[in-house]
DNA sequence: GCTAATCTGTACTTTATAGTCAAGATTGCC
DNA sequence: GGCAATCTTGACTATAAAGTACAGATTAGC
C-alpha cells in the first residue's frame, strides 16, 4: 500500500503549479528543478496532468504549465485516480471487472470487504479535498480534515 | 495508491489458515492450489508471514501452517505492515527519517499533510480489525466496520 | 521568415517487484 | 535407517515501474 512516484510528484507539480496563482504559469525547467526531478520526468508527469484536463500547456516563448480550472474544482481524489490508475485498483479485487463469481468462497469476500472499507476511508479524505485546500497554510489545511464525517461516511461500505 | 501482490496474496492465505481454524493446518499445496498461485511463490509468502511471527511452520509429514496466536490477536495493520512496508512509506514523505528541514517549502508541508490525513484514515481502519473480524461472514464483518470512530480520530492528524 | 524558448512524443535504460526453480534440511512413520 | 512429505533458502528470470535522452513540433517576438 505505497505511492507511487507519479502520484507524489504528480501532485507536487500540481500544487506549485497551483502556487503560482491564477493565471500564473510554470515552465518544465522550473518545476522541474524545485522538485528535484529531470525535465523529462517533470516533462512525462505533466503530460498525465495535462491529460486529465487538470493543467493546460502553452508551447513557445513564454509558454508554460497553468491550472486548466480553479483550484476549487480540482479534487485531489481526481488527480490522484489519473495519475496512479483506480485507488486499490488490484487484479485480485475485481468488483470492477465484473468478475463477481469470484467472491463464492469466504477468504475472498472477507478479504474485499476489508480493501472496501479501507478505500472508503481513503476516498471520504480526498474525494473532499480540493487543490484550494492544499494551497492553503498547514494550520488551515488541518480544519478541512476535522469536517471529515467518520462513521456515517464508513456506514457506507455495507 | 496500489496494493502489492504480497499484501493481497499474504493476507488472503493468513485468511485461508485461519478458517482452518484452532490448531487447523494447511499445507504449502493446499494453499497455492486454493489461491490460484504457484507453490514456490505461496511458500515465499509465507516466510514473510512467519518471520511476522503471524503463522507457526511444521516441516516433515502431518506438517503445515497453522496460526501463531489466535485470531483476535492478529492485527491486519500489522500484518499488512510486514508484508509490504510501512503503510505509505514514501521516500518523499519521511516523518520517520529525521529530515524534518525538507518541510521548510509550503508544497511539502501540503502534500505531507494530506498524506498524514490518508494514512490516519486507514490506519483506523487496519488497526481496529483483527482477524477474527475477517473469519466471520461478510454480514458480521460490516459491523466492525460500522464502530470506526470518524472525526474523533481524524483530529488526531493535526 | 528567423530564432530561441518551450512543450510533445517515442524510445531507451535502470531499478524494483513479481514470480519461479532447484537443492537442501527437517520430521514422522515404517 | 530409509523413505516420503514437508518446509527453507538463495539464486534466478520475467515483468512492471521509474527515470532519461533526444529529435520534432509549436509559438512569441523581432
Amino acid at each position: 500500500m505505497k505511492l507511487s512516484a507519479n502520484e507524489e510528484y504528480g501532485l507536487r507539480c500540481l500544487v506549485r503549479i497551483g502556487y503560482a496563482g491564477e493565471g500564473g504559469s510554470l515552465t518544465i525547467p522550473e518545476i522541474s528543478q524545485a522538485e528535484g526531478v529531470s525535465p523529462s520526468y517533470a516533462a512525462k508527469i505533466l503530460r498525465v496532468l495535462r491529460k486529465g484536463g487538470f493543467v493546460k500547456a502553452a508551447r513557445g516563448k513564454e509558454g508554460g504549465y497553468t491550472l486548466a480550472r480553479p483550484a476549487e474544482a480540482i479534487v485531489i481524489g481526481n488527480v490522484i485516480d489519473a495519475l496512479g490508475g483506480r485507488l486499490f485498483e488490484s487484479k485480485f479485487c475485481d468488483s470492477h471487472s465484473g468478475q463477481a463469481a469470484i467472491c463464492t468462497r469466504s477468504v475472498d469476500c472477507s478479504v474485499r470487504s476489508l480493501w472496501r472499507a479501507v478505500q472508503v476511508a481513503v476516498d471520504h479524505v480526498l474525494s473532499k479535498a480540493t487543490l484550494r485546500d492544499l494551497l492553503q497554510n498547514e494550520e488551515d489545511m488541518n480544519s478541512w480534515v476535522r469536517t471529515i464525517p467518520g462513521p456515517a461516511g464508513l456506514r457506507l461500505v455495507q
